[in-house]
DNA sequence: ACGTTCCCAAATGTCATACAATTGATCCGA
DNA sequence: TCGGATCAATTGTATGACATTTGGGAACGT
């Protein structure tokens, strides 16, 4: 970590780089405290702020932790499933709101992706991941709520099922998958009958997913995205009138 | 964007709060440019490195870029697949090293996630992504290449299979979900005969997708992955010696 | 000997100022 | 008109100082 630093790129990056390494190649362990800042800047041969701006870098993907006090410094962060998947959802969401994604390209990512915990969630899924879809199953039989809160149990419906497969490194990635397509579906107008229509192929998803029928969950699926597709397309059509 | 700062928290933290909550909800528009060093920081009523400090929090996460000169400053970043690709492969390393998430579970949520793609590839995938997997297929029977260089392989092949798909959204998605794999995988050895039975197995792939024959793709790919943990788990048991 | 209080040292957080480096724009001259 | 020197704006870096937080230890009293 204590190569000579090139004058072409800006000094607290190149810092923030051969730290981040250290932190890969484990050469820095969970909760060890880094040297303080002033020791990393006579090491790295620069001055204060210029380490400064390095360690914030650092702290901005929740590599490291700082604290004050006699005993503080930085220290290096554990990264929490948390964590990471906050951060994937607000960057797919901005990589979705950025480039004009279409809405059918990220429809059909998201469906394609639920489908690979099909065959998992039926295999383990418990009478607890039931009762959390049950739930938000008849918060959307509540024709009073509104739209934003019916697209985000939407979601929540869909996490449960997501979390049904009793893997975390498949939630932690659909997580961000699903949860960025949330801003794209609240432009959506629900009308009454499209909720009661999303509604009943939830319901058929969840009972299919109670027998532990893998097929017809994939059937459920489908016919989710194939219909989410065409709402869509109808809102749009009505919006350009 | 302007309402007061709390002393609670660090103030370079909440300022990039504030301006990463206004390039999010649109009110900074891509490739505009943010207000110099200078009048931001006397708008927030700080000092110019505590300004610094904020913004360099944003550049790490690929949200702002900077220029120097005289028409340099801060502008909005178009956040590209790239970048967010890149990002989530290495907060997914990390995330996977620092938990200790056994091989078994990556190596189910990977292939998992990968099924997702194969409707998708089969229906679309063009001769030039066959040629891309057939060059990987060449690279792994060559017997000469290090442990390393037979993993990278296989990941860029997987790649291949992914990026068939034609969905950049599913792309980024599952090219953090296989890259993040590959310093797991490193750690197996490969013999010569491991070697040529995942060879074996990914040419099945490639004619099951060269055919558009999804269900001999899934086979092939359940396949792979039970042999894959099935190595993992002897090269465990060898360690364990 | 024990507990409480107070003070201090170490570290991060913030500020003010200055200078260096870069780069597009402008002006001027041939 | 074109080319080059100059300029001004802006970010990058350095220096030094002070504020704030926080744990630990010394001093003190009981």
């Amino acid at each position: 970590m204590k190569t000579n630093l090139t004058p072409k790129r800006e000094l607290s990056a190149q810092i923030a780089d051969r730290i981040r390494a250290a932190i890969i190649d484990g050469a820095l362990k969970v909760d060890s405290r880094l040297p303080s800042e002033a020791e990393l800047a006579e090491s790295f041969g620069v001055s204060r702020p210029t380490v400064r701006e390095a360690l914030k870098r650092l702290a901005a993907k929740n590599l490291i932790r700082t604290q004050r006090g006699a005993t503080g410094g930085a220290f290096v962060n554990r990264m929490t499933y948390r964590e990471a998947r906050d951060d994937q959802v607000t960057t797919s969401t901005l990589l979705l709101s950025m480039n004009d994604v279409s809405f059918e390209a990220a429809c059909e990512a998201r469906f394609a992706l639920e489908v690979s915990c099909i065959a998992l969630a039926c295999a383990r899924r418990e009478d607890e991941d039931l009762a959390a879809m049950e739930a938000e199953l008849v918060r959307q039989a509540d024709e009073t709520i509104t739209d934003e809160a019916f697209c985000a149990s939407d979601v929540a419906f869909h996490r449960a099922f997501v979390d049904a497969a009793k893997n975390p490194v498949l939630s932690y990635q659909l997580a961000g998958a699903v949860e960025a397509m949330q801003p794209l579906m609240n432009l959506i107008t629900y009308t009454g009958r499209s909720r009661a229509r999303i509604l009943r192929r939830h319901r058929r998803l969840l009972t299919a997913l109670t027998a532990r029928d893998t097929a017809a969950v994939h059937d459920a699926l489908d016919d989710l995205a194939a219909y989410t597709v065409k709402i869509a397309g109808e809102v749009e059509a009505a919006k350009a009138r």
